[in-house]
DNA sequence: ACTCTTCGGCTTTCGTAAACTGCATTGTAC
DNA sequence: GTACAATGCAGTTTACGAAAGCCGAAGAGT
């Protein structure tokens, strides 16, 4: 019941460089470095958040990474469920035939309430974006969380 | 991201006692074949849920379990955090001295994010009770769920 | 063209926690 | 007193998260 390194990591990576000049292309041994974090883990999730389009790879000799969007258009469940995939709080709101019971064609209480749940969770990280986060960081204030 | 086995199974393991004529003492192996759970695993779990004045066992011959208090007056929340602890999205979010960076003093916008869904989450969990569970099950439906 | 740099992709390793098991013990109803 | 069911503790096994390593590909600069 909670996020693995991974999401959290690239949550880190993805903030850093909605921090910086839009135009700067930041290698990943910067953002390892200053966000702490082991170079060629952070490589394998910003393999997977490129390939999504949530954040663009430059090769070759002052090569780095750069957001692909305007971080107000990128939302934190963009970038969770890029690493991620779509959280699941049980495996039977994954796919109904993961019912413990087998009964996968039943009407199930508690199923439904997780599904709930799951909408709830779904719901804060979509309704904010990086450039929120960001905006927060700088006035050290979540006044506009709700 | 997920649920432990522990959960999931605690949970229909104390659903189904609910289910019972409250004075039924159930055994551990009617309820493990009946929900298709491990019954030593089971144990374990209920030992838990035991000690937190959840669930009251019986020992001896026909002894087993019955839910020590009203269906009405247990919430999912209460199932789930004596078999789990509290759940935290993040190491952070447990004990901030846990944060990535290391700089545990200082704001962090994602963490204010993650406590925000974390409250989010609890809120689904302890505004319903077991006996809302059996309702629904019974009438197929969830539309008190809001 | 050559080379250096930085990402790309694949494989392997390591550690830990989840998931499950076994057995001896204690308590209780009959 | 014996059969049954929970208790408590000590395991084992499995799975997955979290890296680390290696080599190849692509682009920049000369």
């Amino acid at each position: 019941m909670q996020f693995t390194k991974a999401e959290e990591y690239g949550m880190f990576g993805v903030l850093y460089l909605a921090e910086q000049d839009p135009n700067k292309v930041v290698p990943l041994s910067e953002i390892s470095e200053a966000q702490n974090i082991p170079e060629k883990f952070l490589a394998k999730i910003f393999q997977s958040l490129s390939k999504s389009g949530i954040i663009r790879s430059h090769r070759g000799v002052r090569g780095g990474f750069t957001l692909a969007r305007d971080p107000k258009e990128i939302s934190v469940k963009d970038v969770l469920e890029t690493i991620q995939g779509p959280y699941h709080l049980m495996k039977c709101t994954e796919d109904q035939r993961n019912c413990t019971d087998g009964k996968s064609d039943e009407f199930c209480a508690l199923r439904e309430l997780i599904l709930e749940a799951e909408r709830r969770l779904v719901q804060v990280f979509e309704q904010h974006t990086l450039a929120d986060l960001v905006e927060w960081q700088k006035t050290k204030s979540v006044s506009q969380l709700v």
